[in-house]
DNA sequence: AGAGATCGTATTGTATGCGATTATTGATGA
DNA sequence: TCATCAATAATCGCATACAATACGATCTCT
């Protein structure tokens, strides 16, 4: 009836929603994903969640074990190293490539942005790190660059539920104010400085909020300062 | 009897035979893909042959289009260049990574692969383009960064296929002493310097090969100059 | 009581089937 | 002769069916 009936739309939108649900960690790390009971939930067959579980497992939202079906990723803080480097090596390019093409519509929209930015500042809700997550999607859109901007696209994912996982309960993320300074050197057309500047924004991204492991993966992880503390030996 | 009972192993060989083929352009871009004789060619149903279509797809190597199938990726010369500006922030960031971080081994491996590349570059078979890929695919994975790796690899294969679109015929692709002069800063620990060799080298690459686009992906394009010098007046 | 074997159930991997959409070919009329 | 159109065949999107595997509970034997 009112189903989407245009092929391949369902397929994306079981996709979105699983996405989305991980993003935003209504699904948790860890998580185990049955293809049964979720497309049972979503309307679908198995078959399009499987679709779905393929792309999010490449994108490293989902971990996809032989026999053992889909879980919720969770990344150790090595891949979580991998993830940001990488992704500052991206976003690099990204300044590298808008510095002195920045229209003058494109930097009134950054500059609305991190207006919007600064309102928000105040209540931390998911809607502070939502939007300082955007902006950096916008700057990769406005490059024109289509793969790189499915690459930051990727990366940035990957960011969200890493911090869910690693990051500071309250950490805001992004300063805004480099967002400012990053903007203005886009608008000045300094390449090296803009790309400086955005390295070094990342860097502190993950230095004010990747340090304190909180939560583990496992009971061994939990349990072993306690052995510890008790003297006892764990293998 | 001889067939892989592995689950999940078939559709990787799927995928894999598919890639390489792709690559090596058998199959030829542009080229459609139908899922039933490709299943029935491996041995193996649809269900597996779209899945590998999927993860093709998103490496950019297959068109997905809705109710009309699967066909070999022909890039656009406005894509070709954003996969190799997107590659050259990767490769950069892979040389910065390495600068000063080669373990003595590695670098003999690397001057082996070099050596080895000197000696194909007489006959320029297939073994010489192999080869110089295969020495940015190790570098990559030399950075001990998975995600990196990945990337690269696909920014890899997608340079080939656009090379196979738009590179000239004889083009060797890599000079082999740009490979020299970059192992050679790796080892010095110059990070800048790598980067800069490694940059401009890709560009080298794109200068020397992509320039002649030759092919074209359609009856349409291909016919038309014919039309035109026969005084016929196609839409 | 505890370790190990055995069976049942849940879930995955892959194949197949059905309805829908698109391409193609042959027929018809201008 | 060329364009239009209808019927047929090919192909896709998705659901379902079936086989294989893994997990858990019970049962047995020491």
């Amino acid at each position: 009836m009112g189903e989407p009936r245009t092929p391949g739309l369902r397929a994306q939108s079981v996709y979105r929603a699983l996405r989305r649900a991980i993003i935003e960690q209504a699904l948790k790390p860890g998580m185990k994903l049955p293809e049964d009971s979720i497309g049972e939930q979503l309307g679908v067959s198995r078959t399009l969640v499987r679709e779905a579980f393929g792309r999010l497992a490449i994108e490293g939202l989902v971990e996809l074990k032989p026999n053992r079906g889909a879980s919720v990723a969770y990344p150790t803080l090595e891949e979580a190293r991998d993830v940001f480097d990488v992704r500052r090596g991206l976003e690099r390019l990204v300044a590298e490539s808008l510095a002195g093409r920045l229209t003058a519509a494109q930097a009134a929209e950054l500059e609305a942005h991190v207006r919007q930015e600064e309102k928000a500042h105040g209540q931390d809700g998911p809607e502070s790190i939502r939007l300082s997550g955007e902006f950096h999607i916008k700057l990769a859109e406005m490059t024109g660059n289509a793969l790189l901007l499915r690459y930051v696209q990727e990366a940035s994912s990957r960011c969200s539920l890493i911090l869910a996982i690693y990051g500071r309960p309250h950490s805001s993320e992004c300063a805004v104010s480099e967002h400012r300074q990053l903007i203005e050197a886009l608008r000045a057309g300094d390449a090296a400085r803009a790309a400086h500047l955005m390295d070094h924004h990342l860097q502190a991204v993950v230095t004010r909020a990747l340090l304190t492991p909180r939560g583990e993966r496992d009971i061994h992880e939990v349990l072993a300062p306690y052995a510890l503390s008790e003297g006892l030996n764990p293998p």
